[in-house]
RNA sequence: GCGGGCGUAGCUCAACUGGUUAGAGCGCUGCCCUGUCACGGCAGAGGUUGAGGGUUCAAGUCCCUUCGCUCGCGCCA
Protein backbone atom coordinates (compact mmCIF):
# COMPACT_ATOMS: atom_id res chain seq x y z
CA UNK A 1 0.00 0.00 0.00
CA UNK A 2 1.45 3.48 -0.88
CA UNK A 3 2.30 6.02 1.88
CA UNK A 4 -0.63 8.90 2.86
CA UNK A 5 0.52 11.69 4.22
CA UNK A 6 -1.26 13.20 7.47
CA UNK A 7 -2.28 16.00 5.44
CA UNK A 8 -3.88 14.17 2.41
CA UNK A 9 -6.14 12.07 5.07
CA UNK A 10 -9.17 14.76 4.98
CA UNK A 11 -9.81 14.02 1.74
CA UNK A 12 -10.06 10.10 2.21
CA UNK A 13 -12.35 9.77 4.53
CA UNK A 14 -14.04 5.85 4.57
CA UNK A 15 -11.05 4.25 3.03
CA UNK A 16 -8.05 2.31 4.44
CA UNK A 17 -4.66 4.45 4.31
CA UNK A 18 -0.93 3.40 5.37
CA UNK A 19 0.27 6.68 7.33
CA UNK A 20 4.40 6.70 8.19
CA UNK A 21 4.71 8.40 11.52
CA UNK A 22 6.13 8.94 14.72
CA UNK A 23 4.32 9.17 17.95
CA UNK A 24 3.74 12.16 19.75
CA UNK A 25 1.85 11.10 22.37
CA UNK A 26 0.17 8.00 23.77
CA UNK A 27 -2.78 8.09 25.46
CA UNK A 28 -3.78 4.17 27.22
CA UNK A 29 -7.23 3.61 28.07
CA UNK A 30 -7.36 0.45 29.34
CA UNK A 31 -9.15 -1.84 26.67
CA UNK A 32 -8.30 1.05 23.65
CA UNK A 33 -5.74 3.53 22.69
CA UNK A 34 -5.17 6.78 21.54
CA UNK A 35 -2.24 8.42 19.83
CA UNK A 36 -1.05 11.61 18.49
CA UNK A 37 0.55 10.71 15.41
CA UNK A 38 2.84 13.47 13.79
CA UNK A 39 4.56 13.40 10.10
CA UNK A 40 6.59 16.21 8.19
CA UNK A 41 3.04 17.40 7.21
CA UNK A 42 0.95 17.11 10.35
CA UNK A 43 -0.72 15.48 13.06
CA UNK A 44 -3.70 13.37 13.32
CA UNK A 45 -5.03 11.52 16.36
CA UNK A 46 -5.71 7.26 15.93
CA UNK A 47 -7.33 5.14 17.74
CA UNK A 48 -6.81 1.64 18.63
CA UNK A 49 -10.55 -0.37 19.95
CA UNK A 50 -11.57 -3.83 19.86
CA UNK A 51 -8.45 -4.96 18.80
CA UNK A 52 -6.49 -6.85 21.45
CA UNK A 53 -3.78 -7.76 19.35
CA UNK A 54 -3.47 -4.09 17.70
CA UNK A 55 -3.48 -2.98 21.32
CA UNK A 56 -0.34 -5.55 22.42
CA UNK A 57 1.68 -3.94 19.88
CA UNK A 58 0.20 -0.22 20.62
CA UNK A 59 1.51 -0.72 24.56
CA UNK A 60 5.39 -0.79 22.60
CA UNK A 61 4.73 2.59 20.56
CA UNK A 62 6.56 4.79 22.98
CA UNK A 63 6.74 8.36 22.36
CA UNK A 64 9.39 9.32 19.18
CA UNK A 65 8.76 5.44 18.31
CA UNK A 66 8.58 5.44 14.28
CA UNK A 67 5.59 3.37 12.70
CA UNK A 68 3.71 2.31 10.15
CA UNK A 69 0.32 2.37 10.82
CA UNK A 70 -2.57 1.34 8.55
CA UNK A 71 -6.18 1.90 9.32
CA UNK A 72 -9.25 3.56 8.29
CA UNK A 73 -9.93 7.46 8.06
CA UNK A 74 -13.15 8.52 10.25
CA UNK A 75 -14.82 11.49 10.69
CA UNK A 76 -14.88 11.65 14.08
CA UNK A 77 -18.44 11.59 15.95
CA UNK A 78 -19.97 15.03 16.80
CA UNK A 79 -19.35 14.89 20.77
CA UNK A 80 -15.68 13.74 19.54
CA UNK A 81 -14.99 16.50 17.50
CA UNK A 82 -11.95 18.77 18.66
CA UNK A 83 -11.82 21.94 17.18
CA UNK A 84 -8.56 23.05 19.30
CA UNK A 85 -6.03 20.72 17.69
CA UNK A 86 -4.94 20.11 13.98
CA UNK A 87 -7.35 17.49 12.23
CA UNK A 88 -9.83 17.07 15.26
CA UNK A 89 -12.50 16.60 13.28
CA UNK A 90 -11.46 13.18 12.03
CA UNK A 91 -9.37 10.38 13.30
CA UNK A 92 -7.57 7.38 12.22
CA UNK A 93 -9.02 3.91 13.18
CA UNK A 94 -6.04 1.52 13.54
CA UNK A 95 -5.73 -2.01 12.04
CA UNK A 96 -2.12 -2.82 12.48
CA UNK A 97 0.86 -0.96 13.91
CA UNK A 98 4.59 -2.29 12.89
CA UNK A 99 7.32 -0.69 14.90
CA UNK A 100 9.47 0.80 12.58
CA UNK A 101 12.29 1.82 15.58
CA UNK A 102 10.88 1.85 18.74
CA UNK A 103 11.87 4.80 21.01
CA UNK A 104 13.19 4.76 24.47
CA UNK A 105 11.67 6.31 27.04
CA UNK A 106 12.26 10.21 27.39
CA UNK A 107 15.03 12.17 29.02
CA UNK A 108 12.40 15.00 29.35
CA UNK A 109 9.39 16.07 28.54
CA UNK A 110 9.78 17.15 24.72
CA UNK A 111 7.53 20.43 25.02
CA UNK A 112 8.33 21.09 28.75
CA UNK A 113 11.11 23.85 29.87
CA UNK A 114 14.33 23.12 29.31
CA UNK A 115 17.79 25.21 30.57
CA UNK A 116 19.95 26.17 27.50
CA UNK A 117 22.52 23.83 29.06
CA UNK A 118 20.11 20.66 28.38
CA UNK A 119 19.11 21.92 25.62
CA UNK A 120 22.17 22.21 23.77
CA UNK A 121 23.72 18.94 25.00
CA UNK A 122 20.58 16.62 24.05
CA UNK A 123 20.10 18.46 20.50
CA UNK A 124 19.45 15.11 19.23
CA UNK A 125 16.62 15.16 20.79
CA UNK A 126 15.20 18.46 21.27
CA UNK A 127 15.73 18.85 17.71
CA UNK A 128 12.51 17.27 17.58
CA UNK A 129 10.36 19.67 20.21
CA UNK A 130 7.53 21.44 18.30
CA UNK A 131 9.72 24.67 19.22
CA UNK A 132 12.96 23.85 17.92
CA UNK A 133 11.16 22.91 14.49
CA UNK A 134 9.44 25.81 14.35
CA UNK A 135 12.69 27.64 14.51
CA UNK A 136 14.69 25.81 11.80
CA UNK A 137 11.22 26.04 9.81
CA UNK A 138 11.65 30.01 10.20
CA UNK A 139 15.53 29.96 9.49
CA UNK A 140 14.80 27.26 6.34
CA UNK A 141 12.49 30.22 5.08
CA UNK A 142 15.06 32.94 5.66
CA UNK A 143 17.87 30.93 3.90
CA UNK A 144 15.61 30.29 1.07
CA UNK A 145 13.97 33.57 0.56
CA UNK A 146 17.40 35.38 0.70
CA UNK A 147 18.42 33.16 -2.15
CA UNK A 148 15.63 33.95 -3.75
CA UNK A 149 15.36 37.99 -3.32
CA UNK A 150 19.52 38.14 -4.43
CA UNK A 151 18.95 35.98 -7.41
CA UNK A 152 15.94 38.08 -8.51
CA UNK A 153 18.01 41.09 -7.98
CA UNK A 154 20.78 39.85 -10.32
CA UNK A 155 22.96 38.54 -7.94
CA UNK A 156 25.11 35.07 -8.70
CA UNK A 157 25.89 32.74 -6.27
CA UNK A 158 29.49 31.50 -5.61
CA UNK A 159 31.36 29.87 -2.77
CA UNK A 160 34.30 31.06 -0.96
CA UNK A 161 37.10 28.89 0.58
CA UNK A 162 36.93 28.29 4.10
CA UNK A 163 40.27 27.50 4.41
CA UNK A 164 42.79 30.80 3.67
CA UNK A 165 46.32 31.84 3.82
CA UNK A 166 46.04 34.80 6.12
CA UNK A 167 42.95 36.78 8.27
CA UNK A 168 41.11 39.02 6.16
CA UNK A 169 40.14 41.72 8.30
CA UNK A 170 43.64 42.25 10.54
CA UNK A 171 42.35 41.64 13.77
CA UNK A 172 39.64 39.24 14.39
CA UNK A 173 40.62 35.94 16.45
CA UNK A 174 41.54 33.05 13.96
CA UNK A 175 41.79 29.63 14.39
CA UNK A 176 45.29 28.43 13.17
CA UNK A 177 45.54 25.45 10.88
CA UNK A 178 48.75 23.54 10.76
CA UNK A 179 48.84 21.05 7.29
CA UNK A 180 50.47 23.55 4.92
CA UNK A 181 54.08 23.38 3.82
CA UNK A 182 55.91 26.33 4.64
CA UNK A 183 52.69 28.90 5.36
CA UNK A 184 50.07 29.61 8.07
CA UNK A 185 46.49 29.07 7.38
CA UNK A 186 43.80 29.92 9.07
CA UNK A 187 39.77 28.80 8.86
CA UNK A 188 37.75 31.95 7.40
CA UNK A 189 36.72 35.01 9.89
CA UNK A 190 34.80 36.18 6.48
CA UNK A 191 34.35 35.74 2.38
CA UNK A 192 35.12 39.33 2.41
CA UNK A 193 38.23 39.51 0.01
CA UNK A 194 37.02 36.93 -1.98
CA UNK A 195 33.31 38.32 -2.78
CA UNK A 196 35.15 41.62 -3.95
CA UNK A 197 36.92 39.53 -6.36
CA UNK A 198 33.65 38.10 -7.43
CA UNK A 199 32.63 41.59 -8.29
CA UNK A 200 35.40 42.13 -10.73
CA UNK A 201 33.81 38.41 -12.34
CA UNK A 202 29.73 38.81 -11.71
CA UNK A 203 29.40 41.98 -10.76
CA UNK A 204 26.58 41.11 -8.05
CA UNK A 205 27.12 38.43 -5.73
CA UNK A 206 26.31 36.37 -2.90
CA UNK A 207 26.83 33.54 -0.78
CA UNK A 208 26.23 31.66 2.57
CA UNK A 209 29.59 31.88 3.82
CA UNK A 210 30.94 29.59 6.86
CA UNK A 211 32.83 31.61 9.28
CA UNK A 212 35.30 30.97 12.07
CA UNK A 213 36.12 33.10 15.01
CA UNK A 214 38.14 32.16 17.81
CA UNK A 215 37.20 35.12 20.20
CA UNK A 216 37.10 34.22 23.50
CA UNK A 217 33.26 35.59 23.52
CA UNK A 218 30.77 34.42 25.64
CA UNK A 219 27.77 36.22 25.19
CA UNK A 220 23.71 35.34 23.74
CA UNK A 221 25.28 36.78 20.58
CA UNK A 222 28.11 34.93 19.90
CA UNK A 223 29.44 31.87 18.04
CA UNK A 224 32.81 30.31 16.74
CA UNK A 225 31.07 28.96 14.01
CA UNK A 226 28.78 31.11 12.55
CA UNK A 227 26.60 31.39 8.69
CA UNK A 228 27.01 34.55 7.23
CA UNK A 229 24.87 36.01 4.43
CA UNK A 230 26.92 37.79 2.64
CA UNK A 231 26.39 39.81 -0.58
CA UNK A 232 28.79 42.23 -2.66
CA UNK A 233 27.65 44.66 -5.61
CA UNK A 234 29.54 46.73 -8.29
CA UNK A 235 28.41 49.94 -10.09
CA UNK A 236 27.19 51.40 -7.10
CA UNK A 237 26.82 54.94 -6.29
CA UNK A 238 27.71 55.02 -2.61
CA UNK A 239 26.44 52.74 0.23
CA UNK A 240 22.90 53.54 -0.11
CA UNK A 241 22.19 51.41 -2.82
CA UNK A 242 23.16 48.89 -0.50
CA UNK A 243 21.00 49.62 1.60
CA UNK A 244 18.63 49.71 -0.22
CA UNK A 245 18.57 46.58 -1.35
CA UNK A 246 19.10 45.40 2.10
CA UNK A 247 16.08 47.14 2.96
CA UNK A 248 14.19 45.26 0.18
CA UNK A 249 15.40 41.94 0.99
CA UNK A 250 14.66 42.19 4.79
CA UNK A 251 11.43 42.81 3.64
CA UNK A 252 10.61 40.20 1.38
CA UNK A 253 11.94 37.78 4.00
CA UNK A 254 9.34 38.95 6.33
CA UNK A 255 6.34 38.50 4.13
CA UNK A 256 7.97 35.23 2.94
CA UNK A 257 7.72 34.00 6.77
CA UNK A 258 4.54 35.89 7.09
CA UNK A 259 2.76 33.73 3.72
CA UNK A 260 4.75 30.28 4.28
CA UNK A 261 5.48 29.87 8.26
CA UNK A 262 1.64 30.78 9.76
CA UNK A 263 2.22 27.72 12.22
CA UNK A 264 5.82 28.40 13.18
CA UNK A 265 4.98 32.17 14.09
CA UNK A 266 1.98 30.89 16.37
CA UNK A 267 3.65 28.36 17.93
CA UNK A 268 7.07 31.18 18.72
CA UNK A 269 3.95 33.26 19.68
CA UNK A 270 5.88 36.12 17.66
CA UNK A 271 5.11 38.75 15.65
CA UNK A 272 6.61 39.99 11.96
CA UNK A 273 8.65 42.69 12.59
CA UNK A 274 7.16 46.85 12.08
CA UNK A 275 8.25 47.63 8.51
CA UNK A 276 8.31 51.24 7.51
CA UNK A 277 6.92 52.81 3.65
CA UNK A 278 10.03 53.44 1.96
CA UNK A 279 12.44 51.69 -0.24
CA UNK A 280 15.20 52.37 2.76
CA UNK A 281 15.02 51.62 6.14
CA UNK A 282 15.60 54.71 8.66
CA UNK A 283 18.96 55.56 8.89
CA UNK A 284 21.25 58.28 10.84
CA UNK A 285 25.22 58.63 11.22
CA UNK A 286 26.80 57.24 14.45
CA UNK A 287 27.46 60.83 15.46
CA UNK A 288 23.59 61.62 15.54
CA UNK A 289 22.86 58.58 16.95
CA UNK A 290 24.74 59.83 20.13
CA UNK A 291 23.06 63.16 19.81
CA UNK A 292 19.91 61.50 20.13
CA UNK A 293 20.76 59.26 22.79
CA UNK A 294 22.66 62.54 24.86
CA UNK A 295 19.91 64.64 24.48
CA UNK A 296 17.33 62.20 25.26
CA UNK A 297 18.79 60.04 27.97
CA UNK A 298 21.60 61.85 29.28
CA UNK A 299 24.29 59.60 28.91
CA UNK A 300 27.13 61.30 27.18
CA UNK A 301 28.72 58.97 24.16
CA UNK A 302 29.50 61.22 21.81
CA UNK A 303 33.27 60.77 22.33
CA UNK A 304 33.26 56.52 21.64
CA UNK A 305 33.62 55.53 18.48
CA UNK A 306 31.14 53.05 18.31
CA UNK A 307 28.00 52.17 19.77
CA UNK A 308 27.84 50.15 23.24
CA UNK A 309 24.80 46.69 23.09
CA UNK A 310 23.32 48.84 25.71
CA UNK A 311 23.41 51.91 22.58
CA UNK A 312 21.82 49.15 20.19
CA UNK A 313 19.32 48.24 22.50
CA UNK A 314 17.77 51.97 23.20
CA UNK A 315 18.17 52.80 19.19
CA UNK A 316 15.90 50.23 18.37
CA UNK A 317 13.02 51.13 20.84
CA UNK A 318 13.43 54.54 19.83
CA UNK A 319 12.90 53.28 15.61
CA UNK A 320 10.24 50.88 17.08
CA UNK A 321 8.25 53.32 19.02
CA UNK A 322 8.69 56.29 16.70
CA UNK A 323 9.64 55.63 13.21
CA UNK A 324 8.01 52.92 12.80
CA UNK A 325 10.94 50.01 11.73
CA UNK A 326 12.29 47.27 14.01
CA UNK A 327 15.19 47.90 11.71
CA UNK A 328 17.36 50.77 11.73
CA UNK A 329 20.62 51.97 10.11
CA UNK A 330 23.48 53.23 11.55
CA UNK A 331 26.32 54.84 9.31
CA UNK A 332 29.43 57.14 8.99
CA UNK A 333 31.76 54.94 12.10
CA UNK A 334 35.28 56.67 12.22
CA UNK A 335 38.00 55.12 9.62
CA UNK A 336 39.28 53.85 12.93
CA UNK A 337 36.72 51.33 13.89
CA UNK A 338 36.41 49.71 10.83
CA UNK A 339 39.01 47.91 8.25
CA UNK A 340 41.55 48.83 5.85
CA UNK A 341 38.90 48.77 2.82
CA UNK A 342 36.21 50.85 4.16
CA UNK A 343 35.03 53.80 1.84
CA UNK A 344 35.98 57.37 3.60
CA UNK A 345 33.22 60.02 2.76
CA UNK A 346 35.46 62.58 0.97
CA UNK A 347 32.20 64.66 2.21
CA UNK A 348 32.48 63.79 5.94
CA UNK A 349 36.39 62.85 6.41
CA UNK A 350 37.82 60.63 9.35
CA UNK A 351 34.19 58.93 8.61
CA UNK A 352 33.38 56.19 6.13
CA UNK A 353 30.25 54.99 4.10
CA UNK A 354 29.91 52.23 5.94
CA UNK A 355 26.53 51.13 8.35
CA UNK A 356 25.46 48.81 10.72
CA UNK A 357 21.77 47.28 10.60
CA UNK A 358 20.28 47.10 13.79
CA UNK A 359 17.33 44.85 14.20
CA UNK A 360 15.47 43.96 17.66
CA UNK A 361 18.60 45.36 19.68
CA UNK A 362 20.88 43.76 18.08
CA UNK A 363 23.65 44.45 15.37
CA UNK A 364 22.68 41.80 12.50
CA UNK A 365 24.35 43.19 9.30
CA UNK A 366 27.98 45.19 9.05
CA UNK A 367 28.09 46.43 5.54
CA UNK A 368 29.45 49.65 3.50
CA UNK A 369 31.00 50.75 0.75
CA UNK A 370 35.17 49.80 0.15
CA UNK A 371 37.85 51.44 -1.57
CA UNK A 372 38.06 50.26 -5.28
CA UNK A 373 41.52 52.44 -6.02
CA UNK A 374 44.46 50.04 -5.71
CA UNK A 375 46.57 52.96 -4.50
CA UNK A 376 44.32 54.02 -1.85
CA UNK A 377 43.76 50.71 -0.91
CA UNK A 378 47.66 50.29 -0.14
CA UNK A 379 47.69 53.21 1.62
CA UNK A 380 44.90 52.40 3.73
CA UNK A 381 46.51 48.79 4.30
CA UNK A 382 49.78 50.45 5.51
CA UNK A 383 47.94 52.67 7.90
CA UNK A 384 46.34 50.04 9.43
CA UNK A 385 49.82 48.57 10.12
CA UNK A 386 48.87 45.53 7.55
CA UNK A 387 51.62 44.84 4.78
CA UNK A 388 49.93 44.97 0.97
CA UNK A 389 52.33 42.42 -0.19
CA UNK A 390 50.59 40.33 2.06
CA UNK A 391 47.32 41.12 -0.16
CA UNK A 392 49.04 40.65 -3.23
CA UNK A 393 46.84 37.90 -4.55
CA UNK A 394 43.57 40.05 -3.69
CA UNK A 395 45.00 43.24 -5.28
CA UNK A 396 45.49 41.72 -8.47
CA UNK A 397 41.55 42.04 -9.17
CA UNK A 398 42.13 45.88 -8.23
CA UNK A 399 44.72 46.44 -11.14
CA UNK A 400 42.11 45.23 -13.07
CA UNK A 401 39.36 47.52 -13.52
CA UNK A 402 37.03 46.55 -10.57
CA UNK A 403 34.10 49.28 -10.02
CA UNK A 404 32.89 51.19 -7.53
CA UNK A 405 31.55 48.04 -5.12
CA UNK A 406 30.12 47.34 -1.40
CA UNK A 407 28.25 44.81 0.11
CA UNK A 408 27.17 43.46 3.56
CA UNK A 409 27.56 40.67 5.59
CA UNK A 410 24.62 38.98 7.86
CA UNK A 411 24.58 36.87 10.28
CA UNK A 412 22.20 34.00 9.82
CA UNK A 413 21.72 33.08 13.83
CA UNK A 414 21.65 36.26 14.96
CA UNK A 415 18.65 37.34 12.38
CA UNK A 416 16.93 33.93 13.34
CA UNK A 417 17.02 34.54 16.57
CA UNK A 418 16.11 37.84 16.34
CA UNK A 419 12.53 37.10 13.92
CA UNK A 420 12.02 34.16 16.51
CA UNK A 421 12.60 36.06 19.50
CA UNK A 422 14.97 33.30 21.39
CA UNK A 423 17.29 35.15 23.53
CA UNK A 424 20.17 33.08 22.96
CA UNK A 425 21.66 33.18 19.53
CA UNK A 426 22.63 29.36 20.30
CA UNK A 427 19.25 28.65 19.98
CA UNK A 428 19.10 29.64 16.27
CA UNK A 429 21.93 27.33 15.58
CA UNK A 430 21.35 23.72 14.93
CA UNK A 431 24.28 22.94 16.42
CA UNK A 432 26.17 25.58 18.42
CA UNK A 433 29.64 25.82 19.08
CA UNK A 434 31.61 27.92 21.48
CA UNK A 435 34.31 28.07 23.72
CA UNK A 436 33.21 25.21 25.83
CA UNK A 437 30.78 23.53 23.68
CA UNK A 438 31.81 21.16 20.54
CA UNK A 439 29.55 17.62 20.07
CA UNK A 440 31.42 14.90 20.03
CA UNK A 441 29.88 12.16 17.48
CA UNK A 442 32.46 9.45 17.82
CA UNK A 443 34.12 8.14 20.90
CA UNK A 444 37.52 10.23 21.65
CA UNK A 445 40.57 8.46 20.28
CA UNK A 446 44.08 8.80 20.84
CA UNK A 447 46.46 10.04 19.06
CA UNK A 448 46.68 6.24 17.17
CA UNK A 449 42.71 6.13 16.85
CA UNK A 450 42.71 3.50 19.34
CA UNK A 451 39.24 4.21 21.63
CA UNK A 452 39.97 5.65 24.69
C1' G B 1 40.04 38.12 29.46
C1' C B 2 37.01 40.87 33.45
C1' G B 3 32.47 41.12 36.55
C1' G B 4 27.66 38.94 38.48
C1' G B 5 24.60 34.50 39.17
C1' C B 6 23.74 29.30 39.38
C1' G B 7 24.94 23.86 40.27
C1' U B 8 19.60 19.64 44.92
C1' A B 9 15.91 12.91 41.67
C1' G B 10 15.95 11.59 34.40
C1' C B 11 13.65 16.98 33.56
C1' U B 12 11.84 21.72 35.87
C1' C B 13 12.15 23.53 40.59
C1' A B 14 11.24 23.85 46.53
C1' A B 15 13.77 23.50 51.37
C1' C B 16 12.54 30.93 56.03
C1' U B 17 17.74 33.74 59.62
C1' G B 18 22.55 26.59 59.56
C1' G B 19 18.53 22.43 63.07
C1' U B 20 15.00 15.55 62.83
C1' U B 21 14.51 10.76 57.89
C1' A B 22 16.15 16.69 51.60
C1' G B 23 10.29 17.59 49.12
C1' A B 24 6.82 18.70 44.74
C1' G B 25 5.19 18.45 39.58
C1' C B 26 6.31 15.88 35.26
C1' G B 27 8.76 11.42 33.69
C1' C B 28 9.74 6.12 35.12
C1' U B 29 7.84 0.91 37.16
C1' G B 30 3.34 -2.07 38.52
C1' C B 31 -2.05 -2.44 38.66
C1' C B 32 -7.11 -0.36 37.01
C1' C B 33 -9.81 2.27 33.04
C1' U B 34 -14.09 1.72 25.68
C1' G B 35 -13.88 8.33 24.04
C1' U B 36 -9.21 10.34 25.53
C1' C B 37 -6.86 14.62 23.25
C1' A B 38 -0.49 17.27 28.00
C1' C B 39 -6.53 11.52 29.66
C1' G B 40 -7.54 9.93 34.56
C1' G B 41 -7.17 6.77 39.31
C1' C B 42 -4.26 3.73 42.96
C1' A B 43 0.54 2.00 44.56
C1' G B 44 5.92 2.23 44.15
C1' A B 45 11.12 3.00 42.93
C1' G B 46 14.49 6.86 42.41
C1' G B 47 19.49 11.67 45.86
C1' U B 48 27.29 10.83 48.08
C1' U B 49 22.67 18.20 47.31
C1' G B 50 28.90 18.94 40.90
C1' A B 51 33.84 17.51 43.35
C1' G B 52 37.53 18.27 47.37
C1' G B 53 38.73 20.58 51.92
C1' G B 54 37.34 23.72 56.23
C1' U B 55 34.20 26.19 60.33
C1' U B 56 30.33 24.19 63.71
C1' C B 57 27.23 20.12 68.63
C1' A B 58 24.91 20.31 63.64
C1' A B 59 26.12 22.26 56.56
C1' G B 60 21.96 21.64 50.61
C1' U B 61 22.49 26.39 53.45
C1' C B 62 28.60 29.66 55.92
C1' C B 63 34.21 29.91 54.21
C1' C B 64 38.28 28.24 50.75
C1' U B 65 39.83 25.48 46.36
C1' U B 66 38.32 23.28 41.89
C1' C B 67 35.12 21.77 37.77
C1' G B 68 30.80 22.84 34.87
C1' C B 69 27.01 26.05 33.20
C1' U B 70 24.83 30.81 32.59
C1' C B 71 24.16 36.25 32.20
C1' G B 72 26.60 41.03 31.42
C1' C B 73 31.00 43.71 29.49
C1' G B 74 35.11 44.00 25.98
C1' C B 75 35.01 42.33 20.65
C1' C B 76 31.88 41.35 16.87
C1' A B 77 27.84 39.14 12.72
Amino acid sequence: MERTLIKELKDKIGSEVLIGAMVDVRRDQGKMAFFDLRDRTGVVQAVVFGKPEVLEVAKNASPESSLFVKGIVNKRPEKMVNDKVPNGDIELEITSIEILNQAKALPFDLDSELNIDTLLDNRPITLKRKRERAIFNVQATITRSYGEYMRQEGFTEFQAPKLVGGDAEGGAEVFKVGYFYNKDAFLATSPQLYKQIMVGVFERVFTFATAFRAEKSSTTRHLSEYTSLDAEMGFIKDHTDIMRVETGLMKYISEALGSRNVDDLATLNIELPKLPEGDIFPHMKLREAQALIKERTGTDKTSEPDLEPEDERWLCEYAHDELGSDFIFITHYPVSKRPFYTYEDESDPGFTKSFDLLFRGVEITTGGQRVHDVEMLKQKAIAKGLNPENFSFYLQAFNYGIPPHGGWGMGLERLTAKFCGVQNVKEATLFPRDMNRIDTLLSKTDDEGNDK
